[in-house]
RNA sequence: CGGGGUAUAGCUCAGCCUGGUAGAGCGCUGCCUUCGGGAGGCAGAGGUCGUGAGUUCGAAUCUCGCUACCCCGACCA
């Protein structure tokens, strides 16, 4: 390709609004245009990088066993009203109706028609297992997209479906996907790790995430060094504290705190560790009631522990500043256990304590030196907490390692839920119809695109893994223009590496060296030789790697050669 | 949806407080000089100042409504 040929579209500067990394080279790179909140346009350099990394997936998934197909992304509200998802997905599912006033929905994902799909066309366990596969865009309106193409309300996706009748060819299929997306990912060339994860809304059970190490990324991981364990950090249990509590050695006494909320500044006022306090959290219960959850100061709440729990309401939300004051006469921030006549769960760690320090209930007022057994009744605890870097996770009692992830890749076993939900059975080798077992396989095609460049940049701009470069290679001629005898040699070579399968790009535009370097390096191109009369008289070119240093002369002979070596230890 | 903010040239922003009819840098077009790491000069093109109303002799500037976008919370590939 020739970059007079093509939209090559970079600039000097990212919009305002871009806050971060991959966000704003996608843009300076001119990768992509934002066309209205969370929804783009792909450029064509932008877009060529999108196709390797569908490419990529594409071929592991056939080579996995699965079949490709494209459902519509415009899908009848009648199957979703089947599956019951039309009234619980919420406002994030974009609905619409035809010139008929029949209603519809953009699909935000496809269990619904692929299930509609499989109980229409297969009639019998011979035809089982069957994975479906399609790579195609997905529209989910996010209350708030951002991050650019990290989070956008329309994106690309694989997302496949597997059916079966009995859990051990799920088991099967299961494990077939992880190895699948474990060698995608390698492929492409990202740091990644494959964690336990809740299911959500998706329903079922058994599922992992794969994220891609970032320190952008939104969600946090843990997992121990020896590689056994790895949970998303929602997941992850923490170990209960071991041996007796410390016996009371202090009196409990009622201090005055004006003006003092936070546990940091309590803690500050009375000069001790914020693990000697209590951080008392009140949440809407399942039944248009108050509970409150209680932690250690120094920890933070697992929202999705605490969702778990019987009587707090699902999807998990703090009550409000009126709601508080107006059932327990006090502010957010003096809140504490004693004489709390709410539902009251205590987590783990918190209920090991003594001589703590909590809330009196009553705005300004902290009690001190409080204990359990002593001063108030012994609570229900739960594990409520998210796990600390360092602490020994549950499963094997190795220390636990925190990171922030991207979240690019999600496996679940779905079981019956929609199968069930749909009547979708086939006959099983007795005759009996029986109602298929589900799994199903995301890949979020476009994200990768963004998580490879938060992993993978410098301070000049993108540093692609050369697995899903936009080129391979980049030809840099000085001032071609004016020279006949380079314009030839440049267009000679160009035409040999065309013809070798590399993706080659020739910067054939009239502009100053320095123009054609750096855009060429916020671009991210891995490989780059430069031509120049001097090289020319000497039968040498200039090779750069584009995390190299400095740049070395190779033979103009060997050119071809040299960069297909360099392809192939890349 | 709740809370906060922004909207002026393709991009980054100034001008607004204190009304008097629009600017800079980068980018773009042409010419000249320059020519190995985002050059310099000259000449240009480009803006109904988000939108609707109001106040005023006069509104980018003051007031109100609307819309879009962004940031903080809840979702997810």
């Amino acid at each position: 390709m020739l970059t007079s040929k093509i939209l090559l579209a970079t600039q000097r500067e990212a919009p305002a609004d871009a806050e971060i990394i991959s966000h704003q080279l996608m843009l300076k790179a001119g990768l992509v245009r934002k066309l209205a909140s969370g929804i783009y346009t792909w450029l064509p350099t932008g877009l060529r990088v999108l196709r390797k990394v569908e490419a990529i997936v594409r071929e592991e998934m056939d080579k996995a066993g699965a079949q490709e197909i494209l459902m519509s992304g415009v899908q009848p509200a009648e199957l979703w009203q089947e599956s019951g998802r039309w009234e619980e997905y919420g406002p994030e599912l974009l609905r619409l109706s035809d010139r008929h006033g029949r209603e519809f929905c953009l699909g935000p994902t496809h269990e619904e028609v692929i299930t509609d799909l499989v109980r229409r066309e297969i009639r019998s366990y011979k035809q089982l297992p069957a994975n479906f596969y399609q790579i195609q865009t997905k529209f989910r309106d996010e209350i708030r997209p951002r991050f650019g193409i990290m989070r956008a309300r329309e994106f690309l996706m694989k997302d496949a479906y597997s059916f079966h009748l009995d859990e051990a060819s799920l088991q099967q299929t299961y494990e077939d996907m992880f190895e699948c997306y474990s060698t995608i990912f390698n492929r492409i060339g990202l740091v990644f790790r494959a964690v336990i994860a809740d299911s959500g809304s998706i329903g079922g059970n058994t599922s992992h995430e794969f994220h891609v190490l970032a320190d952008s990324g939104e969600d946090q991981i843990v997992f121990t060094e020896d590689g056994n364990y790895a949970a998303n950090i929602e997941l992850a249990a923490a170990v209960k504290p071991e041996g007796e509590r410390a016996e009371p050695s202090e009196d409990m006494q009622k201090q005055a705190t004006p003006g003092m909320h936070s546990i940091e500044e309590i803690a500050g006022h009375f000069k001790v560790d914020e693990s000697k306090c209590l951080k008392t959290l009140i949440v809407d219960g399942a039944n248009d009631d108050l509970v409150a959850l209680i932690i250690r100061g120094d920890h933070e709440l697992n929202k999705v522990k605490a969702e778990k729990l019987e009587n707090v309401a699902r999807p998990l939300s703090f009550a409000s500043a009126d709601k508080i004051r107006k059932h327990l006469s006090c502010d957010i921030g003096s809140l504490g256990p004693i004489e709390l006549d709410i539902p009251t769960i205590v987590d783990f760690s918190a209920a090991h304590i003594s001589d703590f320090i909590c809330g009196a209930n009553e705005n300004g007022m902290h009690f001190t030196g409080v204990n359990w057994q002593r001063d108030l009744a012994e609570p229900d605890c739960a594990d409520l907490r998210n796990v600390i870097a360092g602490e020994a996770a549950k499963e094997n009692g190795a220390p636990l390692k925190l990171a922030r992830g991207i979240e690019v890749g999600h496996i679940f076993q779905l079981g019956t839920k929609y199968s069930a939900a749909m009547k979708a059975n086939c006959l099983d080798e007795k005759g009996t119809a029986t109602t298929f077992m589900m799994g199903c396989y995301g890949i979020g095609i476009s994200r990768i695109v963004a998580a490879a460049i938060e992993q993978n940049h410098d301070e000049k701009g993108i540093v692609w893994p050369q697995s899903i470069s936009p080129y391979s290679l980049v030809l840099i001629p000085i001032h071609m223009h004016k020279s006949q005898r380079l314009r030839e040699a440049v267009m000679a070579l160009y035409e040999q590496f065309s013809a070798a399968g590399i993706d080659v790009l020739l910067d054939d535009r009239k502009e100053r060296p320095g123009v054609m370097f750096a855009d060429m390096e916020l671009i991210g191109i891995p490989h780059r030789l430069v031509f120049s009369e001097r090289g020319l008289d000497a039968n040498t070119l200039e090779y750069k790697g584009r995390t190299d240093e400095e740049s070395s002369d190779i033979n103009l002979d060997e050119a071809v050669s040299f960069i297909q070596k360099q392809l192939a230890s890349g």
